[in-house]
DNA sequence: GCTATTTCGGCGATTCTTGT
DNA sequence: ACAAGAATCGCCGAAATAGC
């Protein structure tokens, strides 16, 4: 199996979003690619412009940032058959890897636009090396821009950023130095297509954790009330669980829950509804095996957030109170 | 059992950061 | 300038509770 390190720059209607045609938010001028074998040695490159046909003037802040004018991408391939002949370089036994988790949902759309036909994997998992590259040297949880990344690295920046394909090389040269089978369980998976039915719900189990993503439904309160991803069953020996925390929702979009197996013990539950590019709105679960600590953990949050809103009550009614006191004074002494 | 007030919970608006 | 994820604020209707 092989590894394909994208990376894509686009542009967007440069008059403002009344006039971005729809479908297409953003249309790629840039593909960059490093394939690299399954000992991270680099094996080929692959960098093409696209000649943009529905935003033919480039946005400011574009320009600006990779550099470049319009005249340009004068000489690019058209993106059908630049988007082809990228797929046909990669093969068929790979796995894409990119810096942040948008690349891949704008190729897609830009596939749909332009009529590409090309099967990707259900489900389409990926490498989010921005994601990876944080669990290895840092929290799990920020987010470094590639720049930064390769500054901490102490790597030479020998190319200019917001390339393609020198931004591809960058990552690849990240990735190839990276401990990355310490972290290479945590593929992230790509929701441009979500599951169309029941049994094509996807639920990844990561040791750790499983993910869980629903099909589509038409309401956000169908997608949150669903009754099978309400319910959890153990991801380790499959049985029903019990709930013990039912599900809440803090002032953030997530929802958690506790749930417990008689065989594996405490298990935290993390829910939030998203919504698709055909409208549809789905849920993304997070169950995580977890400890008597991590519950107090989660009803901390709970509790922490009944305080919370509590606090603001009384702040509000204080202010109040005093407004009318102010209110009486004023009236005793006029 | 009715009404007023308090508490809760869902969700949009806002902000921060990343991406182009 | 626009998109998307995450965190936070605050509004407002629903549910719970207090007061009668």
């Amino acid at each position: 199996m092989n590894y394909i390190v994208l990376d894509l720059e686009w542009n967007q209607s440069y008059r403002g979003k009344q006039y971005t045609v729809e479908g297409l938010p953003f249309e790629i001028i840039q593909i960059g690619a490093v394939k690299l074998d399954e000992n991270k040695n680099v094996q080929d490159r692959w960098e093409c412009l696209v000649r943009p046909v529905v935003y033919k003037k480039l946005h400011g802040k574009v320009s600006e940032m990779l550099g470049i004018s319009i005249n340009d991408l004068e000489n690019g391939k058209d993106f059908k058959s630049a988007a082809d002949e990228f797929l046909a370089w990669c093969g068929e036994d790979y796995k894409f890897i990119t810096w942040g988790g948008s690349d891949l949902t704008e190729f897609q759309r830009n596939m749909k636009y332009f009529g590409v036909e090309y099967k990707f994997p259900f489900p389409f998992t990926y490498y989010d090396l921005q994601k990876l590259y944080s669990k290895v040297y840092s929290d799990g949880k920020t987010r470094r821009s590639l720049k930064a990344a390769i500054e901490e690295l102490g790597f030479t920046e020998d190319a200019e950023y917001h390339s393609a394909i020198n931004d591809a090389i960058y990552t690849a040269r990240i990735f190839a130095n990276m401990d990355f089978d310490s972290v290479s369980v945590y593929e992230s998976i790509d929701t441009y297509r979500i599951p169309q039915s029941r049994k094509d719900e996807i639920y990844m189990n990561f040791n750790t954790y499983e993910k869980y993503i629903s099909k589509g439904f038409k309401t956000r309160e169908k997608a949150a009330d669903d009754r099978t991803a309400r319910s959890c069953r153990c991801y380790i020996c499959n049985k029903p669980m019990r709930r013990l925390i039912k599900w809440f929702a803090t002032s953030s979009k997530n929802y958690y829950s506790v749930f417990v197996c008689e065989e594996h013990g405490l298990f935290k539950g993390r829910m939030r509804v998203k919504q698709c590019d055909n409208g549809f709105y789905y849920d993304v679960r997070i169950l995580k095996q977890t400890d008597e600590e991590g519950v107090n953990g989660i009803v901390d949050k709970q509790i922490k957030e009944r305080e919370h809103r509590r606090k603001k009550r009384m702040e509000e009614h204080k202010r109040k109170c005093e407004n009318q006191n102010q209110n009486k004074i004023k009236y005793k002494y006029r």
